[in-house]
DNA sequence: CATGAATGAGTATTCATTCAT
DNA sequence: TATGAATGAATACTCATTCAT
């Protein structure tokens, strides 16, 4: 009677989903205790990267949590044992389904192409990305939260080592110069996007994130370019 | 009856009081009841934005205001009648104080010159700065706390503002380039800063904030300059 | 309106309080602020006592102390903060009045005859003692718990000091015999003595408590007497 | 269906198997079911006596002594239903299986001697006996668990009564007086031996057991030798 | 003006217990 | 037989808030 459906398909869930647990296959009804198992770890995660993202990690409760996600109040506590823990757990979530989005560009050539082709892409659909809003209140909190700070760091190393070999890419093919600090430059970018999300966030009316993205593009192009 | 809303003075005068707020110069003896009363507050007030620099509004209790402003447990929930009261004064204060230090960059030549100049002087001195620090907190909280946030917008508006008037001035003195999207750019800039601030805060080790300075300096200059 | 006014008079605790703290004077109505302060803690503290003594450490809770001395659920946790050191304070609380039933015996002749009197009527009034039983309680419950065994030492320890300086009092003047090893003996007694109460609080049916305190006089009377 | 009320079998053959309880001998291999099922009910009880020899019973969680025991956590409730059953088989098993040492000091002439024999020798070898901690801790928490209480009197009784035996044989041999009271002075000896076991797991430093045994034994001699 | 006593709501956490596989 | 998933109640503890002195 509980387990409610909510078969949400937000795309920035699915990333992380589909990355971790791909049993299911089918219908939902005749599982073995460890399918069950996973599903709810998975609805639960699900759920406590929708709270945080709305409420932030001191505003959602483990009790929250569990409801959120159609199970009991009890249950998050009973997976994860502590909220930090289950921090821990979201933001390991998160920030999976998220690194990928700047890998995902694979299309595209590699190099100073395929760096502005993620750096524009990374502003363009934010709005509907629920997790990335999710990854960057956990990564403001760990300003204040050591705990957090540590399980986050390695998002951000992870990134900026993501965005640093599209760099190091673009000189090798020669169409970045080669005076360019490939680290210095992945963690500026790395910093101007979620700095740039994060204001888009806090006053949608007065920044037009479309403009912001053209803006930095040209600029990075300009500023790169061999 | 309390719940004071504090109609907050003059930025400019406020600027030299706020750099470490436990000046009082005066004895504090002979003291008339509106003098102490006034002095009470603006050591809670300096008190608790060191605090909730450090540990986050959330981090922050009452208490903890008091006693580290030398008054009783008891004396912020006097004053500022309610938490979210106080925090809306702090970041008044924060953003009244600090109300950024690219202002203070006019001994420069105005225009490019002096852009440039503020933007490695921001990063330089950062470590020094607790009032830098408390300013990225409280943005950083924004996040998810709609109070700070309506609190904190004005100051981003005005510091993208700054930038942005010295971008004209570089553009009116031919500089920059014509064709630079003077709102946008600042934005950008301004993001950029904030984020290689606290990406360094979050991991000194491994952050090397004169290289970033050094590198962001440079790209500004190619990117802009006519 | 709540603060029940429950004036119980037990002996056991009446040693203590009077030990403590002695403000109050008169009728409870126009107390200072101090005053109140001491009276809570003296109510809760009373609580504790007979809620321990009755249910155990484990069995009663912080509420219960609070609700049971007329106060609100919370108090207990303001005062003591953490439940171990409530528990603390109990078992301090109880040993300071307890410890005196030992010593005041001070009306029969040093030596021999003030030990087996202190003896026997450390077995008379027992069932009346809510204090004693509370503090066996504490004892019992020392053995599996290591912070209350800490806390609980130094009571045992005092209490053999007591009877330890009865037998050398004996010992020198003749009444108790010389090769008597006076620290053994004491902690032998005191043993007895408890072990003996907590036997008749067990299974009261079976044992007759004048029955052992006489047989045990006349024992230590034979085994002690030079 | 499940809370099994365990029968339980003669003592007399239960003595060597309670020693260790974690015999087992044979494989484990071609167990008929109701073979296994009593190999894991005797193996969680033997967990359990361990466990609560340690950490007393709320120390102890019935997820605790199915994995102690080696199985899942949900076996024990599976198979004694609810914990005040596991409590209460624990209590039977450790009064079967210790029923008590002081009986098997049989090769001693029976009265005195064996009498101040069995109390010397229930102190000597006190620290390697797993089971003597848990009928004492088993006896202590009896003072405020009545359950506990009602399962663990009949062990007293059986000691007391084997001391009076051994104190009336010794009155009709006319080693002992004849105006001792077997039964008080058993009850006395059995409680002073408890208490100074316990003393001495309180705070092994100070007590030193081998001299407590010494002055006991010699006491005894003195107060009940004709 | 200032203190601190007292309250009560909220939250993480632990466990016994039940139930489906 | 045995496992483990899931629940929900209980409890210590923290704090904002109120009130009397």
């Amino acid at each position: 009677m509980p387990r409610t459906t909510k078969k949400k398909t937000d795309p920035a869930e699915r990333v992380a989903v589909d990355t971790d647990a791909n049993a299911e296959g089918a219908g939902g009804q005749g599982l073995t205790r460890a399918e069950r198992r996973a599903e709810a770890e998975r609805r639960l995660l699900a759920a406590a990267v929708t709270l945080v993202a709305d409420r932030g990690t001191e505003g959602t409760t483990l009790a929250d949590v569990g409801e959120a996600a159609g199970y009991s109040r009890g249950l998050p506590g009973h997976y994860f044992g502590t909220k930090s823990d289950l921090i821990a757990a979201v933001a390991s979530h998160i920030s999976d389904g998220f690194a990928n989005r700047l890998a995902q560009t694979s299309t595209r050539a590699p190099g100073l192409e395929s760096l502005l082709h993620s750096v524009g892409s990374y502003l363009d659909g934010i709005s509907q990305r629920e997790g990335a809003r999710a990854l960057l209140i956990a990564l403001a909190e760990a300003l204040t939260e050591p705990l957090l700070n540590e399980t986050m760091k390695p998002v951000t190393v992870r990134s900026i080592g993501r965005l640093r070999t599209m760099i190091e890419q673009g000189k090798a093919r020669g169409e970045i110069r080669a005076d360019v600090d490939a680290e210095a430059q992945a963690a500026l970018i790395l910093g101007t996007l979620r700095a740039t999300v994060a204001q888009w966030w806090t006053d949608q009316d007065r920044i037009d994130l479309a403009t912001l993205r053209d803006t930095y593009v040209a600029s990075l192009q300009r500023s790169l370019a061999a």
